[in-house]
DNA sequence: GTGAAAGCGCTAACAA
DNA sequence: TTGTTAGCGCTTTCAC
């Protein structure tokens, strides 16, 4: 490859200006047919492809936003090829009797969702999506990277120190993704965790007569923290036992899910039920329960929150609550393009509602 | 929001040089502490975000790659909120009993999971990744857009015309995901059709002794051409009937497999099995056998291809063969970020092997 | 160790 | 309709 084609070259080969090539790039019909046509050629023996950094920069605006993202897995299962299987000889396919649904453990998570619907909306108003994330030992770095090469920015929690965070959001729109306003410069999108926890609380109770609940999670994230506090508050007003704390429940790994149910064990009886903050922790709950011989829901009930795909597959089925994951994104999306639309607006929050989906995890028959 | 900060800004405020600033951020140990230290103050003050378009100009790379998609739903089902369900009076959360698979139906499909292979390779690496596609009447604009702005540019097959991915190529690298290589410019990812093929059908012919195999899907992409040719293979090996033209599956749409059970109702007998391109177009058809009251596998077996999620949803579970999807993303980094290390050299392709996935709707017991 | 200055490739007035 | 001409904000020699 040799030097890539600027608009020089093709001025000089179309013998017109380098403004009228930008301009029968830009707008067409305000150029005669017969340069158009010209200049259109020499672009296309060139091989010109107009340097989008340079239009950025000259023209002010990327055409598009960021998402910063999160690699989430935490007890993640070996990729392709690392399981079980038998190789055909003769064409080196694998041959596999069976196949677990790990994968489905990791992906898509509740990032995944969100982060298709950003993705669909962007590209439904045009705008390209730049993503970055931190890999493993990926550089913080990055974000600023394309903070400065976005029109707006997304980020999910905990992804990106709030000084870094703030000092984006002089530059550009930042949308906090998930977390509730704290009277900053950020927009926000979240759900209404308290009503999904007050439907599904009273469901239990009502419908399944649980009684004695306990709740599973860390609270590091304040959608944990909201859930928390909406499930102390249900179980307030209908009068039963408290739990000052939740089982903590490191980010859903399964050494610390085998801790919580070890810790159940030395209890007089197991709690009737067990919510869990989201749903990747209940599935691991279930599965450290199920390796001590504790049936789900017979002997305890367990139930989720997010709605990932994951809980759809496992056995038994999981109880929920679904948050609108592509709405979520989508909303996100919107909001940046309205601030972009209109600066120096106050920054604005959006709450989405959720729905509870009954599954067999709670004690109700199919899922 | 006022004018962003710039390199100016923040030299005039700490009293120095731009080129200082720039070395500040660049090569801070070439910089005496207090000046380092009187230039992070003046940005920190500023808000200053260094501008990723001039960076990139100046410098010649951007450190992202590009990555344009395609939007495949096409029967796609309502988003959330408009599925049935009653809404909880007290606290306006949906209640609902049960709840389909089909969003599974669309999401994540083999572009996803092959996108997050792409992602996670990128981050590892430290590059930012620009996805692009095309949504309901999205521009086709929108990939020179990309193309414009990152260091190497992978596309699924089909989203776009040759010229343009030519013309492209010629000023960075460019990976074609699962598509042969047909001597062209373009760097290639695939992965073993045949002998994925070769090997459910034996299973197929041996284990369960089918010997009446019809093939369903387009032939549009070289994968379903490859497939359906690598099908007739194994059947003239075998000396069975070769049928000459796979029943024609238009996308994997409802109304087509609709046809498609139609026309096999209008034969002396089912066939034995129908051996299907995709996953996608596998499933819609025994949606379309279950309406017409027949049962898979029991009166004829059906298998898919690529090892989509919604698969193992299905019931029966969906035999099939299983790409290694994130492998395919992850090459895909691989081959770019080698061909920038060394330009100029003949573009590669790279084929990756798959493995069979023994489930339900071919007969084998439980999945 | 720091500054001056020349671009990087393109857009958008403003002229012609 | 087309050309001239400033920048856009940053990197990077090359002097000092």
């Amino acid at each position: 490859m040799k030097k890539t084609p600027t608009v020089y070259d093709v001025a000089a080969r179309a013998g017109v200006s380098i403004a009228t090539v930008s301009f029968t790039f830009r707008r067409p019909e305000r150029v005669r047919d017969s340069t158009r046509e010209s200049v259109r050629a020499a672009a296309r023996e060139l091989g010109y492809v107009p340097n989008g950094n340079a239009r950025g920069l000259a023209h002010g605006r990327t055409g598009a936003l960021g998402l910063y993202s999160f690699d989430y897995l935490l007890d993640s299962p070996a990729p392709d090829g690392a399981s079980s299987g038998s190789v055909d000889p003769e064409t080196g396919a694998m041959i596999i009797g069976e196949d677990s649904n790990d994968d489905f453990r990791s992906f898509p998570l509740y990032v995944d969702e969100v982060q298709r619907g950003v993705e669909l909306e962007c590209w439904r108003q045009g705008y390209a999506l730049m993503v970055g994330g931190r890999g493993q030992g990926g550089s913080e770095q990055l974000v600023a990277d394309i903070a400065g090469r976005v029109d707006g920015l997304a980020v999910f929690p905990r992804t990106v120190p709030y000084d870094v965070l703030h000092h984006i959001a002089r530059r550009i729109p930042v949308v906090e993704i998930s977390e509730p306003s704290h009277d900053d410069r950020l927009n926000h999108v979240t759900v209404n965790n308290v009503a999904g926890m007050q439907a599904l609380m009273e469901h239990l109770i009502t419908a399944h007569g649980l009684r004695d609940l306990l709740f599973v999670g860390d609270l590091e994230t304040s959608d944990s923290q909201a859930r928390f506090d909406a499930f102390r508050a249900v179980l307030r007003a209908a009068s039963l036992h408290i739990p000052r704390q939740p089982l903590s429940h490191r980010a859903g790994t399964k050494r610390s899910a085998t801790a919580i149910v070890a810790h159940l064990l030395t209890r007089q009886r197991m709690p009737d039920g067990l919510v869990c903050a989201t749903d990747h922790e209940a599935l691991a709950v279930i599965d450290a329960l199920r390796e001590q011989g504790i049936e789900v829901p017979s002997q305890v009930a367990v139930t989720g929150f997010d709605g990932i795909a994951a809980g759809r597959l496992a056995r038994p089925t999981l109880t929920t609550v679904r948050q609108p994951m592509e709405q979520v994104g989508r909303a996100t999306v919107d909001i940046l393009l309205d601030r972009l639309a209109r600066p120096d607006e106050a920054p604005v929050s959006r709450e989405l509602p959720v729905r509870v989906v009954l599954r067999e995890s709670c004690g109700c028959r199919q899922g």
